[in-house]
DNA sequence: AAAAAATCTTACCACTTGGTAAGATTTGAC
DNA sequence: GTCAAATCTTACCAAGTGGTAAGATTTTTT
């Protein structure tokens, strides 16, 4: 009955080194993401970080070789969330309506659940993408460009009207990213103190109608 | 003839001090917008504003007292710009189509004319407003109320149909400040170094066009 | 020309910055 | 238990930070 004291089995109460490193890696990350998200990569140093995961700043140091390298890392993560929610259009390629609808709604969910992913993204393109250029061009544009091809091919097919696809995809990542980045702005506006649930809900209905007004050749028949 | 020499009138040559005064400060206050815009208040140090301007820190301290005085007052220009190219609506109030292109067109020209405003702006809105957020209730939010009544006016006169308008305010505001803000990746997907008119004359166009559809009850009629 | 006011410069200061070096401690494999 | 590797801490460092104090210079007023 050894296998009690046995190593190999870890006691659920105790984890592993491996496991700690993650969690405290995936902390540092998440903490400095938060702080990147509202003060720029500038307007934070790495001792706040450290407070704020309640370790040594030596010891950020130790998993992640310089401030560069952390603030890399967490745009990779930005940059893997932010992909994961804009699969619909060329997911849905044979229906524009259900894809344009799900896009928007998924962007809005990403806007909703990942505020500072979003914030962290914008900041970084605000400052001309010092860092990032690389991998946006990399990893952003084949998506961005598919969907642009798809829309292309569905005013060929003569399914939508023809749009400049690439405005289109500007105007509908600038005002559904609006409602993480611009968030303090809308809820003056809005005059409370959070958005809420039907804050996204009346942003999701009011662009999916500008949208589908403006790219189905007869949107009076499905909006009233 | 003693008149020549008399400090009342400035030989053209050398201004007057005063003059100077305004040219450094402005010259400061342009430098600080510039720096401000790509990297953040956090970002910026007194010592890079200073070379720009081609002076010694202690004299910005000497004009502003104090970093954040310094960014105070730029923020506060920045405002001043912002809604000088926001006053189509109010002015057009009897007809919402023109009222509409204007008030995009004004919108774009914006961040056309001034990027480096409207970045401010926005990483100053990213960060949650902290300095800002006075300023913006006692300035923006009565222009964008007065925009919203008059949308509410037109929807009841059965001039248009009933859009929330607010969040519509939401779409237009993020989409034209995009063309400044996130210039550099719209670039990208442009496959080009910088915006060119006819960018932002595209940019227009589908924008007035998604509006117009969305806003106004017979588009069919005036667009194509 | 002299006095006063405005402007700019030099010299500091205490504090924070990102980063390094090396020792102490903890953990896991055997 | 032993040893090596992984992890964390302490002690530094040079450079840069926002800001102050006081003297030097220039400009304006009288």
């Amino acid at each position: 009955m050894r296998a009690m004291s046995n190593s190999a089995m870890p006691s659920p109460a105790r984890e592993r080194r491996s496991d700690t490193r993650e969690r405290l890696e995936q902390e540092i990350l998440e903490a400095a993401k938060r702080l990147f998200a509202v003060r720029g990569y500038g307007g934070v140093s790495l001792d706040h970080i450290a407070k704020e995961v309640g370790t040594a700043k030596q010891n950020l140091l130790y998993y992640f070789t310089s401030k560069e390298a952390l603030y890399r890392r967490v745009l990779h993560g930005v940059l893997d969330v932010w992909l994961s929610y804009m699969e619909a259009i060329t997911h849905h390629a044979d229906d524009p309506e259900l894809a344009l609808r799900k896009y928007i709604a998924g962007k809005l969910r990403f806007s909703r659940e990942h505020p500072h992913d979003s914030r962290v993204y914008a900041n970084e393109v605000i400052a001309g993408a010092p860092l990032f250029a690389q991998e946006i061009k990399d990893r952003v544009l084949p998506a961005l460009q598919a969907d642009i091809a798809v829309f292309n091919r569905w005013a060929e097919q003569g399914v939508c009207r023809p749009v400049d696809a690439a405005h289109l995809m500007v105007v509908l990542w600038a005002s559904t990213q609006a409602y993480a980045d611009f968030a303090s702005q809308i809820c003056l506006v809005l005059g409370k103190p959070e958005l809420e649930e039907a804050d996204f809900a009346a942003a999701e209905s009011l662009l999916v109608d500008m949208v589908l007004r403006t790219v189905l050749k007869t949107p009076e028949c499905r909006l009233r």
